[in-house]
DNA sequence: ACAACATATGAATATATGTTCATATGTTAA
DNA sequence: TTAACATATGAACATATATTCATATGTTGT
């Protein structure tokens, strides 16, 4: 972000318009906050951890019912399940073998029902 | 989606809960909604599209300024554009040599902003 | 028609990501 | 202690993705 003043725009002749560039970067998200709105939507933008969070949203469920309701082998929803784990978006508690995991994010969840709603409205 | 009778759970000797499991199986989002929620958010979970989609969401602008302001080559950003025109998150307007671009989606004006929100509040 | 310019796009490349397989860890019941 | 079980994890693999480079397309002014 700038802190300088904008020149006036000299432009129209040139393509790059430096006052609106100039204005515009003041507006900018700043690289590191766009990198973690990125890192979280990433997480959203998989089919399976949609799945995942979508179920997890509505019950706690160990990990072994989770791949039977999606249809997906053990392993590849306990990665599934560290990702989300690492960015704090799931909890989880142990329950003697079991591992109960519920969602720990309500922006999350409010996200995660605008993107379903979004895609029923068009 | 499941539409039989769920059975009595047996359970709590075996991982797999079948009661819980049907009940689940039938709150569960579909495949190809799950599919279609995740291709949205995949959009969003690039910080180079993040920082594009942030400044559209303040006003319209022309390639080479994008370009010029996030400081990426205009192919770059280019074809990050083609991404977002084809899902119809942004929309463009040719005039003369340049095309300008804005946002084209309040839905995703909505969730940009919670996204932003979210990171700032943590 | 031509040169200068803004944008678009195909191909190539490097990197990231998701799934599977094999196996490790840790718990329970016998 | 041992077997059975639920979960976690490392390695390998296949696929997807973002960027760059070179070049194509289409517009404007001369």
């Amino acid at each position: 972000m700038q802190t300088k003043e904008c020149p006036e725009d000299i432009c129209d002749q040139l393509c790059e318009h430096p006052q609106l560039i100039c204005i515009t970067k003041k507006e900018a998200i700043a690289d590191d906050d766009a990198q973690q709105v990125a890192e979280i939507f990433k997480l959203l933008g998989d089919t399976t951890r949609v799945k995942i969070l979508q179920l997890l949203s509505r019950r706690e469920l160990c990990v072994c019912d989770i791949a039977a309701v999606i249809e997906m082998g053990q392993s590849a929803v306990s990665h599934q399940l560290r990702l989300l784990r690492n960015a704090r978006l799931v909890r989880y508690r142990r329950e003697g073998k079991m591992a109960w995991y519920s969602l720990d994010d309500e922006h999350v969840r409010s996200l995660l029902s605008q993107g379903i709603d979004h895609i029923k409205h068009r």
